[in-house]
DNA sequence: ATGCATTTGTTCGTATGTATG
DNA sequence: GCATACATACGAACAAATGCA
């Protein structure tokens, strides 16, 4: 803290900021002061900070926002996408704690594009699970869980921990992801709700489908993702 | 016209939009009339209309928006993105007739992101190509590449017809993705003008690593698409 | 930035035809 | 015949979102 730091003031307050942030404090998606109150903690011109901040920015550590203020940057979930994804694993991964929360679990008439996806009649009864996923307490995805209608497998769902748990229950020991289709969208009023973003904050919209080892579907799945909270990684 | 048609009222005039909008008019993306003209047209009450539409958006034929008005669903084009993927191939599996525009061919100096992907050290000079992608004269794409100095490639880029022909005159035979990472974002204003929408529809963002047979990165690509009208399909 | 016109969303109410038992 | 339930259709009014000048 005693050492002056050499070279022009604004890369010395762009440094301090840097770390700062890298410590934490603030955290992802918090306001930094306003760029007054800046410039007098550091005992400088307003310009003198707006030249560090705007050189923060083109690194993409902070978002400035006019009339709002500048915020850190939300640190991105990666959701690496192969053969097999699961939840927990993910965000394991990224060392936060999993943990989920079923909306609704029932059974109902097949849409459209629920049937053509499971090779089921439209209108045929499907499982539907509907689940909040969350990393450390903050929703990072809202998906529906289409299922044929295996017997046993309603009961494992409202039992097992887990999807992958509950297919094994049901007989599926093993399932892959078979094609995922990525598209992009503004939430639904009750989307934004339930993700804890503002409906300005577009999803990230995935359509999967996985099959079991024999090739047959076992799940459809329509997975939602805040941006830029969540990007997905695919690696063939 | 003198048929009097069978069924309640709501089904028949489902039935005349459904034959309407499959028979191109009114065309994708584009306005219906206002729920009061569909019912003065009919000659029904605009609950009546309503319930048609109703059916029509779950059909996924039409979207309602509030306060905006009822549109014809956008056709979309799905990017199946493989270990290869090439922008005219991608373009004339849909039938529509590739063609682009290049907005930029500059050397830079690579930001962090770009050196960081290219493996080349911060602030080396790369090449860019930025280009608008067009499917019948329609914006579908907009992308940044980004190149190592390779000797003879931005000569060839200038002259050739296309990136894949480019990097074969400048040595590199072929090449293939490596990583993909996906998310999406509102876009900047200059984005929203290129791709032709409004600056309420959400992009899709793609960045793209791609390597030559040997594994030495030969491009650093970010892709913006304009979403709904583009859908980017993995397959692993 | 503000107000205004347009458009869809929601909720009352009324009436009618049809199938059911 | 009668009572009931349900889907259909029309009417009116207001709420809420949007787009535009």
């Amino acid at each position: 803290m005693s050492a002056p730091a050499p070279g022009p003031h604004w890369q010395r307050i762009a440094a301090a900021l840097r770390a700062e942030i890298a410590a934490g404090l603030p955290p992802p998606a918090a306001r930094l002061p306003a760029e007054a109150a800046l410039a007098a903690r550091f005992a400088v011109h307003r310009h003198t900070v707006r030249q560090a901040l705007g050189a923060l920015a083109a690194e993409g550590l902070i978002e400035i926002r006019r009339g709002s203020g500048s915020f850190v940057a939300e640190d991105v979930l990666d959701y690496v996408i192969g053969r097999r994804a699961r939840f927990s694993e993910w965000v394991r991964r990224h060392n936060r704690e999993p943990s989920g929360r079923v909306l609704r679990r029932d059974e109902v008439a097949a849409e459209p594009a629920v049937a053509r996806a499971l090779g089921l009649a439209e209108g045929a009864k499907v499982i539907l699970l509907e689940r909040l996923g969350l990393a450390d307490g903050r929703p990072v995805s809202l998906t529906a869980h289409y299922f044929p209608p295996l017997p046993g497998l309603e009961a494992a769902l409202a039992t097992a921990e887990g999807i992958s748990a509950a297919l094994a229950a049901a007989g599926i020991a093993d399932y892959r992801r078979l094609s995922t289709r990525v598209g992009a969208r503004l939430p639904l009023a009750e989307e934004a709700r339930l993700l804890r973003i503002p409906r300005t904050r577009p999803l990230l919209t995935a359509e999967n489908v996985n099959v079991d080892a024999a090739g047959r579907v076992v799940e459809y799945g329509l997975a939602r993702y805040p941006s830029p909270r969540v990007q997905l990684v695919f690696e063939p």
